[in-house]
DNA sequence: CCGAGTACCTGGCATTGTCAAGTAGTAGGT
DNA sequence: ACCTACTACTTGACAATGCCAGGTACTCGG
């Protein structure tokens, strides 16, 4: 189970996601949500993905081609750009510098809290 | 050097960071912010952690107390409630549990990028 | 003809970090 | 007295982005 998906934690590593996804293998939009679905984030809906694909390509850090499909309608492929293979490493450098600082201090053990039934 | 600090990446987790420094031990605003640029968050703002506080109080997740200061204006200590520290153990899961998935996915070896001055 | 699976897009909404500006108290210099 | 700086809190307007709900459309099986 995943513990309470809180949508704010997710802000900005979408993207972060897709760009990696992207870079690791062309895709199109329904099959990207399945495969960040495999990886855990079952949660994920197409109406935060399609956008962001979107706001990606507007921002050219991923281009597009329409293949058709015989399983349906046409898929519209999307690839990482040298633009986007560099705001990955970037994206990835924020991420990991985030997260250096916010594990320690989340896994840290606390200090015993005040214990009304015992004092000093 | 902080590598180009995502705002977006921020989201949802100072309001953990905060949860845990007040459960660590109580503190007023202006201190938290300095606790937190000593953690490495250099750029953090006043105006994201006052209404961060301010909406966690709403929320009842933290109770304030006012306490005079001889070297300024009064000073708004917070501390968390029980119902404040229930919520870190959420957002802790729930934070571990997605960096738990996005953390080998940014890691992992990119395959072979095709480079156009070699073809198969 | 209808339902289900595939595939995409959009509008409106809520959350939340940032910037900028404002209000105030204390202390020290001139 | 006045000014500056540091301490300390608050607020309003703004932007980014994930989510929900709903819509369009193609293919295939009953």
């Amino acid at each position: 189970m995943t513990p309470t998906h809180d949508p704010q934690l997710l802000k900005g590593v979408l993207s972060l996601l897709l760009l990696r996804l992207l870079a690791e293998r062309e895709s199109y939009g329904y099959e990207v949500v399945q495969r960040l679905r495999e990886l855990g984030l079952t949660d994920i809906s197409e109406g935060s993905v399609y956008p962001a694909l979107a706001r990606l390509e507007r921002e050219g850090r991923v281009e597009a081609r329409l293949v058709a499909s015989r399983s349906g309608p046409a898929r519209k492929y999307y690839r990482s750009t040298a633009a986007g293979t560099q705001a990955l490493a970037e994206g990835t450098a924020s991420w990991l510098s985030l997260a250096e600082v916010v594990h320690p201090v989340l896994v840290r053990r606390l200090p015993d809290p005040p214990t009304s039934t015992e004092d000093t």
